[in-house]
DNA sequence: CGAGTGACCGCAA
DNA sequence: ATTGCGGCCACTC
């Protein structure tokens, strides 16, 4: 992967994706396009997931899930602790490591909306 | 400039 | 429904 994240360097796109992560509300979830798309570049779901890896880790990296609702791979601990710390969160986890984003999915446009 | 990377996404069979 | 494959884009060397 490209090791923009791996060297915590803050590019424009890394900074607008860390910012949004951190304004993602508990009980809430945001799918890698999604970010990927308020950044500016729908397409850049995979370089969301790369910055996913290896960013903040104070960010509140595990509201973020694949556009199916599936929980990370690389997450650390994989799937199975992505899972748990989701649990814990209050999220409701399918043995399929998958969530309800229809449930959950939360748009920060909709902020302004209120 | 060209090639390589990935916690993705969408389409085809 | 599941599987596989290619495209994608920001970034580095």
């Amino acid at each position: 992967m490209s090791k923009v994240m791996e060297g915590a360097i803050h590019t424009r796109f890394v900074a607008r994706v860390e910012e949004l992560v951190s304004t993602i509300p508990k009980l809430k979830v945001m799918t890698y396009g999604q970010i990927a798309a308020m950044c500016g570049s729908p397409r850049a779901a995979r370089i969301v997931g790369g910055i996913a890896h290896f960013g903040d880790p104070n960010l509140p990296w595990q509201r973020v899930v694949s556009k199916q609702g599936g929980l990370a791979s690389g997450y650390p601990g994989g799937k199975s602790g992505h899972k748990q710390v989701l649990e814990s969160e209050g999220f409701i986890v399918n043995d399929d490591f998958k969530i309800d984003i229809g449930n959950h999915l939360w748009q920060p446009n909709q902020q302004e909306l209120l």
